[in-house]
DNA sequence: ACCTGAACACCGTTCAAGT
DNA sequence: ACCTGAACACCGTTCAAGT
């Protein structure tokens, strides 16, 4: 009967900050997670947050954590590095879509996530199991994940609405200065899941090809 | 001798307002060119830019615009798909890394650009020249599209500073849970551009399979 | 016809005051 | 020990008033 935390009735904490962070994302988008929302979805006055966080940007990095580490949860590996590592690229594309503001927000400032980096960590672990040595490794990861954190922060702000405000766009433009444009508007993001899954599979087809040729 | 615009000498225009938006962001970065910065810039009121665009998003729009077919300038097919289509998209990524607030402000707000769309044209058209049909070409363009500006937008807020603290973060994570990522933290982040060249020669090498593949 | 400047509705954040 | 609320220094933007 320790209960030291327990005896003051503590309405805020990093926790419950994290938890109505997310709850407003998920209702009303990124943009909607000022402080004085986040504020009264807490029940609380606006700055009563920094009691418990230094600033926005440490609320975000908690988020970040929270979404990646969950993101992880579950993974099985089948023992095929292709296989498990699409899988993983897949579940950091999920939590990139769903959170894309508070997985930005590493970008700029890099902090040390308890559980955060499962995902990452798996992704290394695969690319290495391929053989390819680690200055390979270190640059292949970064392409997955600029190609994986940018198609995502992409997909995740784009609607059915600029979607198809761009397919208009460029079918309007002069057909005899851009023919090729005009060609294939219709055709250009109709889905973002899949166009993402086709330049995955080809950057996992050469990957695969530069481990033969490395082992031949 | 019309000159029906020289007797009025407006010291405001579209093109001043763009050129000192432009001037602001490679002196300070994106953050500075604030709409007060940008009036002090022009010798004018805050507020007077507001009698020449709608709003701030028409003048990043307008500078994505330049900055787009200013990359495109100069460019000379060689006649290998391959060749050109890197060229093409280095280009893009130039952009991307001078200017990424205004050329991403077109996700969100696509407008139709006079001149700036001619780097995707060449795109698209080297892509169809490969042979491909016209759906593969669409979802190949969007994941060329997606990597290089997520690629871009990520490197173009990097510094020296980020990626160092990105090192060290990894570097710092307890190596029973994360034996790959602290091993392999050293070598992370160390030249974008090599990295970029790589994920890109990566996709260039898958296509070209695809292409071989489709023919033979 | 063009520019000014006060004002508005927002941000994140600080700090003295309350309980 | 924790929370409040006024206040500050910013944003982009509107609109009546000036020249």
């Amino acid at each position: 009967m320790v209960a030291t935390s327990e005896h003051t009735p503590q309405r805020l904490s990093r926790e419950a900050i994290v938890d109505a962070y997310l709850r407003v994302v998920e209702a009303d988008g990124p943009d909607a997670a000022t402080l004085r929302r986040l504020g009264a979805e807490l029940g609380a006055d606006p700055t009563s947050v920094y009691r418990h966080v230094r600033d926005k940007d440490e609320i975000l990095a908690a988020a970040a954590d929270r979404v990646l580490s969950e993101a992880a949860e579950g993974f099985e590996p089948t023992g095929s590095w292709r296989t498990d590592l699409r899988d993983v690229i897949m579940r950091a594309r999920g939590a990139y879509l769903a959170h894309p503001q508070a997985l930005m927000a590493l970008q700029s400032s890099p902090s040390s996530l308890p559980d955060g980096y499962r995902l990452a960590e798996l992704a290394v672990g695969l690319l290495r199991d391929t053989g390819l040595d680690d200055d390979e490794v270190a640059v292949a990861f970064e392409t997955l994940e600029g190609f994986t954190i940018g198609a995502a922060s992409l997909d995740a702000y784009a609607t059915r609405e600029s979607e198809e405000a761009w397919r208009r766009v460029f079918a309007a433009l002069p057909p005899r200065e851009y023919p090729n444009l005009t060609a294939l508007a219709l055709r250009l993001y109709q889905d973002a899941e899949q166009a993402f899954a086709y330049g995955l599979d080809l950057l996992l087809d050469a990957l695969e090809a530069r481990v033969k040729e490395a082992a031949g």
